[in-house]
This record gives structure tokens, C-alpha cells and sequence, in this order.
RNA sequence: GGGGUUGUAGCUCAGUCGGUUAGAGUGCCAGCCUGUCACGCUGGAAGUCGCGGGUUCGAGCCCCGUCAGCCCCGCCA
């Protein structure tokens, strides 16, 4: 098809903005066809851009006849640039902003036609692998042009907020130094030395506390951060972050300048929130919602039952209450009809969800119509049972889920059964008041989860570890516990929290030298090492270094939870799939061997397949074009190569096979 | 690294106990149609049942392997 030029075309309206008032109007529109509706005589066409939609209308008494048959040729998704009058419609569509009215076409240009779509652009529930690998079409869909509005909109905001709080925003290096400690670090070889790697940040840390150090006071910057862990549905191996760092301040500085962005950026989505958010140590947040991260939207907690079983039948639980504390029973009760009548086979999924957690089982004690029922039931006394209604509180119907094990066992199985079941049991409770209190799904439930522990044991690295980053200050009551027990010091860290994620944390940091080096040496970084590593950090701890501290938000997350969506994907433009691949691009892809030379890396011939031409013993000349440099397939490549086209091998042996062709 | 789950027409899916020529809706193509807006009506084209192997007289269906998407565990200072 001939293409008309856009020319000197220019569009004096927005589609969606057009109303009556407009009516008799010459307009000229651009923007993509998303349906065209002909009549025969009489063809109608949506013309969508991003402000909306507008209905174009051409019919056979009053339009040129070129025109109305190049409105014919049009499919869905041409582009296009169109003249015409804003028209009061003969029939109104109440379910467009724009339905009052339509445009009557005195002029169309095609500005460039499409291919049939490979998906339909309204609808959902499309392969989430076709949508990424055609990302450019997904992202014309109205739920993705608003996630990036709605990011971009908390990008804005969040930098002018920190602009009119004096923060200055420096950009930090994406070539940088791998660091000991922390996820694994993405490496970039380095041509000019060596054997040498550069590593892409984990997160700025070290150079937003240098900036401190440099005297800039508040700093702010928007960052690509970057791990290679293994991905989740709220995880990426490149994330956004939003990264600020504050000299002379307290933790209640810092959390004072978040905690009213977090009120505008509620806003924003039409959420009342208030701060200050509550503080919940870490120690109580563990202990009553088995969770760093617990999801208030849910006020259940867990509660400590092992007491209860010092003298029952139980082995399991009596076990457990003779073991001084080193194993625990704890409980979750949930009362009301709808936990109390939950079947068997309901039971017996949240009960392998609790074994996915690492649990041997899901004890439970069901109180419902019919009376008590319980995995345990015949080594439960009467006594016992009304000593287990009195401690949890069971006054009607309920059902109460059990877990035996270490602190972390327990808290893990509960704190993940906490949330799951009350989402279930919100969703089927009648009584609108425990609806409610099992999980308010339009709440957004902000917190700060304070006083973490410093350090923890590592059975991998039979060593402590930071709990944070090596560089959070401990906290000055327990200074002392430093070198006597590193495991019950805590940190000055805390991690902001909603609804269950964690979207922020930070700390305030160590700014002397003598206290890092203390830190370095607990977690097994010797002098040398510290030296070689961190030596700037130490230089600069002995300059002058202000107390400071900061935080980071974890921009990806917060947008999936301003959206509603449960899935960072959906807030990212071109993201990875979870096995870290974009689809898309194809990236990561082989390269040839002279790079990888240039870079002093050797080809894994374990992984990869060479693929060449097919093999010709006949003079050179006949052979067609010189044999090209061979191109490598990874497996997944080469399995959708055919056969009889190439001939290609595994492990190609010198003088044979790829050299040989 | 481990567990679960999915893969059939461009898309979303159905496909019984292993049995003849693999279906539906939608999209696409063509024709008709003056008030549509999920336009309608008629007709048509469209399949590597993810890929490879095996069992079988016979495999979309059973078995083994593999690739890919998603979720989870480990991991993520």
C-alpha cells in the first residue's frame, strides 16, 4: 500500500479531549485505528492516542469517494493523520468521553499500515510469553500505558518533593568494584585489563555514603540496581530504586522526610493514608506475624501455645515444651463460621503450603458446627481443650492451625499460612466485621520494622554475616554486645513495609573507621582484605566523615502496589522473564570469539553449539561466498535449528569440525 | 539447584477409555450491509497438537528426556 507523508500535518486536538463545545470545528487528529466498522455505505473508525479515542465517520452521500475508500482499505492499528468537522452524533455512545460527538472526515492520510496483531490489544488474559516477546504491542494497552504513567507520575513527584527538602541529586557509577558480601554482583570484563571485572552495583551504598563524607548533606538519585539472584514475582536482576542518604540525622529523620512521600504518592492513586506509620520492633514483628515484613492488613497474630502441652499425650508438642526453648508450638486461631467450616480438602492444600515452607505437617483443631475436629484430637483432653480455647480465644466457631518447631521454623510456616488464609477466609467470611479483620484488601497498610539484629549466623560461611550491609551502624545500647555476642546486637536499620513487602530500608551508618574495622572483623574480613576492598571507605571514615544515614525505596515494588498489580513486570517496560531472559531481544545471546577474546574470556564450549554452512569439499571458488566467522547457538537456539540445513556439533575438536569448515 | 503448573489454529480454549478426516469462539481474507461503537449476515483460508525419543496395530492423550512461560523453596548484605 502507498503511504501518504505526515508533511506539514499538524494535530490541533487530542482525541479524547474533544467534546459539543467543539462542534463545527475543522480538527486535524492523529493516532492509530483501533477498530474500523463498515457499513458499506456508511464506515466508522476509532482513532485512538494517548490521550483517548475519538469515532471518525465518513458515508457515501457526503464524502469523497477517494477518501471512503481508503477509510476502507484501513485495518486495525494503521496509523494515521485525519482532517475533519466535530459533529453532534446522530446515536451517542455514554461510554466514551468523547460519545457525544464524531468527525466527520474531510481528509485521511495513512501514515503507515500493520500487520495483523499477534494478540488483541483489549483483551486480557493473553500468554504473558507473547506479550513480552511482542512488548512494544503490549505496551500500547491501555493497563500498561497506565502503570507507566502512574510511574512515571511517582517519579516526579518523588524527586520534587526531595528538591523542595534541599536533597541534590548525583549520579553514582554502573562500572564499579565487586564487593565481598551481599547478592552475586552482575560482572562486566574488563578489555583494557586483564582478567580484571568491573561489577554492576548492587546499590550505591558506598558512593551515597562518600557523598556524605564530601560534605553534600541530602542526596538523592533514582538508580538502576542490579543482582544476579534467582528471580520472583516481585524480584528482577535489574530494579529501580530510589536512593537518598542524609547527614547529622537520627533514624526519625530519615523516616520524617519518607513518610510524607509516601502520603503523596497514596495520594495519588486516591489512598488516605496517615503518618507517622506505626514501629514495630523486629523482635515483636517476627513473634506476633512471623514475618520482617508482616501484612497488617491482616491483625491476626500468632500466639506461643508450647506451655499448654508440657504434660500432653502429644509427643510431638510435649516434645517440643520439654525442649527449653529451643522448639516452640505456635498458634494462629481464626474464628468465625467460614474457618470453622472449612473442609478437609481445603485443610489439606494449606497443609502442603505449609510443608513447601519446610513444615512436617499443619496440626489444626477445627471448632465448627459439628463440634471439635482435629488432626490430634484423641490426645486432647477436655481440660486441655478448654485450656487451648481460654489461651487463644475461642469463644464460637474457628479453626486454629499449629506449628512445632525453632523460631524460625514456626514463624515461617505461620507467617506464610497468616496471610494466605486470611486473604481465602476474608473472601469467604459472611461477617463483614472479620471479613475485615482477617484482610482489608483496600487498605494499604505502611509500617516500619525497627530494630533488626545487627548480624546473623551463617551455617554456609560458618561465620556471622550483616543482616543489613556490613556498613549499618550497631546500636549504641549494644555496643558492648559487639565482640561478646554479635547475635543479639541490634542494628539502627529499619525497613519501611506495605501490605507485606518490604519497599524500603535503610539504616544510619557506621562513620568512623575504628567502629568499621570492628564490624570488618567480626564478619571475617581481615585488615588486608578490609584494606584491599575498602580502603576508600576507610580513608574517607577517617576524614571527616559526618554522622549520616539513609535509605532506599524499592521504586518497581512501590509502583506494583500503588497499580494493584501483583506482579513487578507489569510496572517495568521491558522486563525480564523469570528465568532472566527478555524475551523480546533475546538477551543474553552468544557473541562471537573475537569479543570474547578482546575481553580475555574462553567460549564454554560445554554450552555451546557451533553452527556453520554445510560442509563443501569442492574448489573454494565454487563454494559461493568465503566461509563466514561461525556464529554460536546456545541449546535453546540450536534446538530450533533443522537439521538437514546445518550441520552442527557439540564440543567442536581442533582441526575439526567448526575450524575445518 | 529443587518442587509445582502450563504448552493444541494468529489469540483464548475444548478435545471423553489410546481409535476414522483434531473442534469452538475470536481474529484474518472475500462478498453484502446508512448509525455502528464487541456492528450484523454469508462464505473461505488457517494446525510441526512446544521439541526429541519410546511403548503400541494405532499417540494430542501413555512413558522418558528436553525447551519455554508462570508460581514457590533455596538464594536475594
Amino acid at each position: 500500500m502507498k503511504l501518504d507523508r505526515l508533511g506539514d500535518f499538524q494535530r490541533t486536538h487530542r482525541n479524547g479531549d474533544l467534546r459539543l463545545d467543539h462542534a463545527g470545528q475543522t480538527v486535524r487528529l492523529l493516532g492509530w485505528c483501533r477498530r474500523v466498522r463498515n457499513l458499506g455505505s456508511l464506515v466508522f473508525l476509532d482513532l485512538r492516542d494517548r490521550w483517548g479515542l475519538v469515532q471518525l465517520v465518513a458515508n457515501e452521500e457526503t464524502a469523497d469517494p477517494e477518501l471512503l475508500t481508503k477509510l476502507k482499505a484501513v485495518r486495525s492499528e494503521f496509523v494515521l493523520a485525519a482532517e475533519g468537522v466535530v459533529a453532534e452524533r446522530e446515536s451517542k455512545n455514554p461510554n466514551l468521553a468523547t460519545g457525544d460527538v464524531e468527525i466527520r472526515l474531510t481528509g485521511l492520510r495513512i501514515l503507515n499500515t500493520a500487520a495483523p496483531l499477534p494478540f488483541p490489544l483489549e483483551d486480557e488474559g493473553v500468554g504473558e510469553d507473547l506479550r513480552l516477546t511482542y512488548r512494544f504491542l503490549d505496551l500500547r494497552r491501555e493497563q500498561l500505558q497506565r502503570n507507566m504513567l502512574l510511574r512515571s507520575e511517582v517519579a516526579n513527584l518523588t524527586r520534587n518533593h526531595f528538591r523542595e527538602l534541599d536533597f541534590i541529586e548525583v549520579e553514582t557509577p554502573i562500572l564499579t568494584k565487586s564487593t565481598p558480601e551481599g547478592a552475586r554482583d552482575y560482572l562486566v570484563p574488563s578489555r583494557v585489563h586483564a582478567g580484571e571485572f568491573f561489577a554492576l552495583p548492587q546499590s550505591p551504598q558506598l558512593f551515597k555514603q562518600l557523598l556524605q563524607v564530601a560534605g553534600f548533606e541530602r542526596y538523592i538519585q533514582i538508580c538502576r540496581c542490579f543482582r544476579d539472584e534467582d528471580l520472583r514475582a516481585d524480584r528482577q536482576p535489574e530494579f529501580t530504586q530510589i536512593d537518598i542518604e542524609m547527614s547529622f540525622v537520627r533514624q526519625e529523620d530519615v523516616q520524617g522526610v519518607i513518610e510524607p512521600l509516601m502520603v503523596k504518592l497514596a495520594q495519588v492513586v486516591g489512598k488516605d493514608v496517615t503518618a507517622p506509620f506505626p514501629r514495630l520492633p523486629y523482635r515483636d514483628a517476627m513473634e506476633w506475624y512471623g514475618s520482617d515484613k508482616p501484612d497488617l492488613r491482616c491483625a491476626l497474630k500468632i500466639q506461643d501455645v508450647t506451655a499448654l502441652f508440657a504434660a500432653s499425650g502429644f509427643n510431638l508438642f510435649r516434645a517440643a515444651a520439654e525442649s527449653q526453648g529451643q522448639r516452640r508450638v505456635r498458634a494462629l486461631f481464626f474464628p468465625g463460621e467460614a474457618a470453622g467450616s472449612l473442609s478437609r480438602k481445603a485443610l489439606d492444600a494449606y497443609q502442603e503450603q505449609a510443608r513447601q515452607m519446610g513444615a512436617g505437617g499443619l496440626p489444626y483443631a477445627k471448632w465448627g458446627r459439628d463440634g471439635l475436629s482435629s488432626s490430634f484430637k484423641k490426645f486432647l483432653e477436655p481440660a486441655d481443650e478448654a485450656a487451648l480455647r481460654q489461651r487463644l480465644g475461642v469463644t464460637g466457631e474457628g479453626l486454629a492451625v499449629f506449628a512445632v518447631g525453632t523460631d524460625a521454623q514456626t514463624s515461617k510456616v505461620l507467617g506464610d499460612l497468616r496471610v494466605k488464609l486470611a486473604v481465602d477466609l476474608a473472601a469467604s467470611e459472611r461477617d463483614p466485621a472479620l471479613a475485615h479483620l482477617f484482610h482489608d484488601k483496600n487498605a494499604y497498610a505502611f509500617l516500619w520494622v525497627v530494630d533488626f539484629p545487627l548480624l546473623e549466623w551463617s551455617e554456609e560461611a560458618q561465620r556471622f554475616v550483616a543482616c543489613h550491609h556490613p556498613f549499618t551502624s550497631p546500636h549504641p545500647e549494644d555496643l558492648d554486645l559487639l565482640e561478646t555476642d554479635p547475635g543479639k546486637c541490634r542494628a539502627v536499620a529499619y525497613d519501611l513495609v506495605l501490605n507485606g513487602f518490604e519497599v524500603g530500608g535503610g539504616s544510619i551508618r557506621i562513620h568512623d573507621a575504628e567502629t568499621q574495622s570492628r564490624m570488618f572483623r567480626i564478619i571475617g574480613i581481615g585488615e588486608a582484605e578490609a584494606r584491599a576492598k575498602f580502603g576508600f571507605l576507610l580513608d574517607a571514615l577517617a576524614f571527616g566523615a559526618p554522622p549520616h544515614g539513609g535509605l532506599a525505596l524499592g521504586l518497581d515494588r512501590l509502583v506494583m502496589l500503588l497499580a494493584g498489580v501483583d506482579n513487578i513486570r507489569e510496572v517495568i517496560a521491558f522486563p525480564k522473564t523469570a528465568q532472566a531472559r527478555c524475551l523480546m531481544t533475546d538477551a543474553p545471546g552468544p557473541v562471537d570469539e573475537r569479543q570474547l577474546r578482546e575481553l580475555h574470556l574462553a567460549p564454554d564450549t560445554q554450552q555451546t553449539y557451533w553452527v556453520g554452512t554445510l560442509f563443501f569439499d569442492g574448489p573454494a571458488e565454487l563454494a559461493g561466498p568465503a566461509p563466514r566467522p561461525l556464529s554460536q547457538l546456545t541449546p535453546r537456539q540450536a534446538q530450533g535449528v533443522s537439521l538437514p540445513t546445518f550441520e552442527f556439533m557439540k564440543n567442536p575438536e581442533p582441526g575439526r569440525g567448526a575450524e575445518s569448515l
